[in-house]
DNA sequence: CTCATGTCAGAACGACTGAGATGG
DNA sequence: CCCATCTCAGTCTTTCTGACATGA
C-alpha cells in the first residue's frame, strides 16, 4: 500500500484513506518503540498488567488482546529484561502468575510517553477541535461495527 | 488486534482507533472482493488498466502500487479467467503488454459497485456531513506525512 | 471426562528481496 | 557494460491453528 501509485478510483475511498492513515499511525508507534528494543505486544501486556495487577498468562492475554501463544514469547522478553517475573501459581498448578515489576513500570512510563509523542506527530496537522472530531467520528464508525 | 481486549491506555489513542477503523474497512472491502474470487490487487490492477491504458507488467505495477513480483502472480490469475491480456510487446521483447478485455473491464464494473457498497456499510453511521469531514481530517493528515 | 493452561511448531498471509535469464 | 524487464524462489513479519502435556 504504498502512498505513491495507487488508482485514482481506490485513491478516494475513505477505506483506503483510512488504510493509509493508519499504515503512517503505525509506523511512528512502531517506530518510537523500536527505539526502546520494544514492540506492541509489550506495550500491551505491560499496560495491562498496570492497570489490572498479576495475572496468568491466559487472562493477561485476554486482557491486552494477545494471543496465548505469543503471551509466551512476550512474558519471556519481558522477563529476561526484569520488566516482569513469572512465578508458578500455588493455588493452580497449571498457571504461571506474571507480576509487573518496578523496572517494568517504568518501562512502561517511559512508553507511554514515546506512544503520546507518536499521536502528537500524526495529528500535528490538526487543531485540537480537528482532533477531537476525528476521534468522534472514529468512534462512531467503531461502535456500529461491534 | 481484536477489538475485544486492549488496555485502556491504548484504546483511546487516534493510531488505535485508527488502526481498528482501519481492519474494519480492510474486512469489509476483502471480504466483498473474495465473493467475487478478487483480492485487492486484482482491482489495482484492473482499474490501473482502465485508467492508463495497457502496459507493460512493471510500469503496471508502478501505477498500480504493487511489486514486480506480485504484479506477475495477480497477472496469471486475471489472466485466467479471461480479464486480461498478455501479449509479447513488439517494440520491446523484454515486455508483456497487458491488456484489458470486455470481461475484465465489465468484472472492473462489479467490483467498483463492490467497493462502493463496502464504503456504504462502513460509513453507515454517518450523515453525509460527517463523512466529508472525515475524508477532509484523513487527508490532512496524510498529506502532511508524505 | 471435561476443560483450562502453558508451550511449541508451524501454517497463512502480505509485503518484500535476490538472483537469473533475456533483451535494450 | 550497464540498466530494465519478467520470473521464480524464498525471506521476514505478524497473526493465528493445532497439538501436546499437565493439572483443575
Amino acid at each position: 500500500m504504498d502512498p505513491r501509485g495507487a488508482p485514482a478510483r481506490l485513491r478516494g475511498t475513505p477505506s483506503w484513506l483510512l488504510n493509509q492513515t493508519a499504515a503512517v499511525a503505525q509506523r511512528l508507534v512502531a517506530d518510537g518503540f523500536a527505539a526502546h528494543g520494544a514492540r506492541r505486544y509489550h506495550y500491551s501486556l505491560l499496560a495491562a498488567l498496570e492497570e489490572s495487577g498479576p495475572a496468568s498468562q491466559a487472562d493477561l492475554g485476554r486482557r491486552g488482546g494477545v494471543d496465548r501463544s505469543d503471551v509466551v514469547a512476550t512474558v519471556n522478553e519481558l522477563s529476561e529484561r526484569g520488566f516482569v517475573q513469572r512465578s508458578p501459581d500455588p493455588h493452580d498448578r497449571r498457571r504461571n502468575v506474571v507480576t509487573l515489576t518496578e523496572a517494568g513500570a517504568a518501562h512502561l512510563r517511559h512508553l507511554t510517553g514515546v506512544l503520546a509523542d507518536a499521536q502528537e506527530a500524526l495529528l500535528a496537522p490538526l487543531g485540537d477541535e480537528e482532533r477531537e472530531e476525528l476521534a468522534r467520528l472514529l468512534t462512531a464508525v467503531l461502535d456500529h461495527h461491534s
